[in-house]
DNA sequence: GTCCAGGGCCGTT
DNA sequence: AACGGCCATGGA
């Protein structure tokens, strides 16, 4: 049986840190500017969609100094599809980019320390009432701009665990259960936030370059403890 | 031309 | 609860 924490040593050995979203806890605050509202629209915008096409549409919104809360609250609808257009699904994500922008500011005066800065359950819980923000967005808002200890799971992770000797339902909750409990168990509370960063961008990479919807077993890391290559085989 | 990328919503079964 | 259609651009 393969274990999250088993994982996350093999796929960590194999590709080395990959650095993603923020890796240490200050990073957001750095010299006054706060990256974490870029975080949020950068996790709607990547809604089954190249991150290569979220940059373009975050560099449009840069450019023309509209990557702020109150901005995008008031910013004509028209205007920011044809900002996100790159990401594909350019109706909804404005829409979904919009509404976010626009809950933040009304509810909480688009005061992102105020927001963060509660129980983790309850913050999940109201992202997840928010149209446009399912369990993955909510969770990818949790960990890499609110640096909470929550394990992002996506369609990798649900492909990974059940090709792999993984012994769990492979629904989102009970995956996200299984690896958040057993990584709390094996590691420090302080190693715990940079493990689950680290490990669902290991997971991503995986997926994308071997355990593809047509997997490159061959040169896949996880080869010798995977029993999918065997099914193919049959 | 085909496939698919760091999903989510909504309607049907 | 689980599944299918839909949303849509851009790079390989």
């Amino acid at each position: 049986m393969i274990t999250p924490h088993l994982l996350y040593e093999i796929l960590l050995s194999h590709f080395g840190n990959l650095n993603w979203w923020p890796k240490d806890i200050d990073y957001h605050k750095k010299e006054g500017s706060d990256s974490r509202f870029e975080v949020i629209v950068g996790a709607i915008l990547t809604q089954n969609a190249a991150w290569t096409n979220v940059e373009k549409a975050l560099e449009n919104l840069k450019s023309k100094k509209l990557l702020d809360i109150e901005k995008i609250s008031k910013l004509d609808i028209k205007l920011l599809q044809k900002i996100v257009r790159p990401t594909g699904f350019f109706n909804q994500k404005a829409k979904r980019v919009k509404y976010i922008s626009e809950y933040l500011e009304s509810n909480y005066s688009a005061d992102l320390d105020i927001f963060f800065n509660r129980a983790v359950n309850r913050i999940r819980e109201e992202l997840l009432k928010i149209n446009g923000i399912g369990p993955e967005t909510a969770d990818s808002i949790l960990l890499y701009a609110g640096n909470k200890p929550i394990f992002v799971v996506d369609a990798y992770t649900k492909r990974i665990c059940k090709r792999l000797p993984i012994d769990v339902n492979p629904t989102y909750d009970n995956i996200q259960y299984y690896f958040q409990s057993d990584i709390s168990n094996k590691y420090n509370k302080n190693e715990i936030l940079k493990i689950f960063n680290e490990l669902h961008a290991l997971i991503v990479n995986l997926g994308k370059n071997y355990c593809k919807s047509k997997p490159k077993c061959d040169t896949c890391p996880l080869q010798k403890y995977c029993m999918y290559i065997k099914q193919l085989s049959q």
